[in-house]
DNA sequence: CTCAAGTTCCACCAAGTGGTGGAACTTGAA
DNA sequence: TTCAAGTTCCACCACTTGGTGGAACTTGAG
């Protein structure tokens, strides 16, 4: 058994399954606190109570773990399914509920924008899945604009919807970004919604 | 000579001073793309054409030289000064400035905001520095705020100044490192100005 | 029960980490 | 020129890094 590259999370073993899992949770919070780069595959299995070599053994190496962390993510704080028209007030208080899941989850949060902020630079390992994440994000909410524009609700200011969408989410990052070296100044689900709505043509 | 502090970037010496100057800029550059956690002495050393320890002389450990670059970006980014009650256009024209020049030097621009997420981790060194860097930011602007309610020209929210220029600082932020990931799907400075005028209260 | 497949840890590797101490050299004021 | 102060590099330290190989053990389908 040279290399398991294991993909999926899934696999026939109970047990390998569960500390998969296990390491994947550790290894969100120290990618959280200190980054990819700062990051050690040996604190990560400390904190798992594994050895590091059965870290490498599920995931083969240290980038592969990065990405399964954020595939992870992605499924922790998308809980629900946002289907293909959806009505902009239901999306706002999607959006809305996420971002206050996501305060109490702080950990969370901050693995995101530490790798997107790392990710600025151009040889960074999960740019393109951090770019990916982006990608899907804004062109939902760039459909939607598209909608109300289409129905008069907003006007077109000469951006296009991918490029309004792009600053929502943007504003939305800066927010969670801002919030976590200044807990406590910024009410980001509040501020968040302003800005959808806005985005929208509501209210 | 045991332990030279050294707090400020000249002394006596010339050719001292000049090292000094290129070692920060070479840390710049290294702390932007990697962070604080994953830049190692010897990396910066080597871009810099030195040996590690003699950057250890200068600054003695490595988070005096991250402070020490922070101060440094700081004169670089904010060339001219803000007077005491400077009129919003005039504000607002700067920080465009600001934001325009920032985009022919993107590594400045991920510096501060890979830092920034990597502080949202209340252990993290630079963390006090950048708090206080963005304090100053949001209350020229909060002050700016405040002056434009008080002559009746943008309405009370029912949210303090403070929090409304946070909001347009967290705002700026995640646009430059949208930016960063996607490039050229953004005008950065285009947003910044919208973002300020709306707070302003101006067009 | 059998036994291949999967899991876990230990020992080890070469390379890199921040930091120290000291010797050799340069700078610049007197 | 003198000479203390400052600069630079080299050798070294204990420790950590990501990754490998293999031995001992556990799991679960037949």
């Amino acid at each position: 058994m040279p290399k398991p590259p294991t993909p999926s999370l899934t696999s026939g073993y109970a047990t390998g399954n569960a500390t998969k899992r296990l390491i994947v949770a550790r290894a969100a919070e120290a990618f959280a606190q200190k980054g990819f780069y700062g990051t050690s595959l040996r604190a990560i299995a400390r904190e798992a109570g594994v050895d590091h070599s059965t870290l490498l053994h599920h995931f083969g190496n240290k980038v592969a773990l990065l990405l399964a962390v954020i595939e992870w993510h992605d499924l922790q704080s998308t809980p629900m399914e946002w289907p293909e028209n959806i009505a902009p007030e239901t999306l706002v208080d999607g959006f809305v509920a996420v971002a206050r899941q996501n305060e109490s989850a702080p950990g969370l949060v901050n693995l995101l924008s530490t790798l997107s902020a790392e990710a600025g630079a151009s040889t960074h390992p999960a740019r393109p899945a951090l770019q990916q994440r982006h990608r899907v994000l804004t062109s939902i909410i760039a459909s939607t604009i598209r909608g109300r524009r289409e129905c008069g609700a907003v006007g077109d200011d000469g951006l296009s919807p991918e490029h309004c969408a792009a600053v929502v989410v943007a504003t939305w990052e800066g927010l969670q970004v801002y919030s976590a070296l200044h807990p406590g100044e910024l009410d980001v689900p509040a501020q968040l919604e302003q800005t959808l709505k806005r985005a929208f043509g509501l209210s």
